[in-house]
DNA sequence: TTAACATTTGCACAAATGTTCAAATGTTAT
DNA sequence: ATAACATTTGAACATTTGTGCAAATGTTAA
């Protein structure tokens, strides 16, 4: 007879010894959590949210739309730079552009966003 | 006489030569993310729920408190990698805790963090 | 065609980050 | 006192990340 363990780390996955109800919030939480591969995608635009320079390019964008060049003075930085972190943004969809000449006009493409930055801007002016 | 430009890469905040409007709407723009401290400060909370792992701590604390030794168990990790993120978390004030003898009962320290997610959620199932 | 401009892309590199391990701290029970 | 348990902490490590540079791409104008 073959026993099975579900463990990915083979530390085991400690449970404390005190109170015995402690298994049932355990598996209780767990299934809060389940949905891991929502959980990363979510996970994924906080990340992206998560560096200054990128935040205050979507906070510039959330305005209106701006070529990378002069997105590149707003948050004073080099085109290079900024254009790197429109990659990650696009990738995301967070922002859509739109091709004019030879220029790129980058826009917010996400309805979402303002209300997620007003939010935690309400938390940090509370604390 | 001296002049002074206030350009700190000194590789200048370039505005692109087409369109004459382009210094008004970059002035307009500089203006809306002017105060970086805030900024920096609204991006931390973002990063800190830009790791997964984070995330699913913060995501098992919102539905109750759970202690450290739990909480790994719970996104099945080691209880040293959770008490550093915990660390993080407190710094921030995101969670607070609870002592109980040798336990330690953490939960969520923020009313707006569900919020948050909640809307962030809605945008991943959307795209 | 060439020149100028706007943007993208790949590489290299330093800085930041998350995890692991082992040791330290603190608490409870024996 | 010692032993057991829960948590924290610091150091080391590999990985990730953001930026600068230079070259490439693409577009417009001369």
């Amino acid at each position: 007879m073959l026993l099975y363990f579900s463990m990915s780390k083979i530390k085991s996955a400690p449970v404390c010894k005190i109170e015995i109800v402690d298994e049932g919030k355990v598996k209780k939480a767990r299934k809060l959590i389940s949905n891991s591969d929502e959980i990363i995608d979510i996970a994924e635009i906080f990340k992206l949210l998560g560096d200054p320079n990128r935040l205050k390019i979507v906070l510039a964008l959330l305005h209106r739309e701006l070529c990378v060049c002069d997105l590149a003075a707003v948050i004073d930085s080099t085109v290079s730079a900024v254009s790197h972190q429109l990659r990650l943004l696009r990738n995301a969809r967070l922002v859509k552009y739109r091709k004019d000449g030879k220029m790129v006009y980058y826009s917010i493409d996400d309805e979402h966003i303002a209300q997620i930055i007003n939010i935690t801007k309400v938390h940090v002016k509370e604390s």
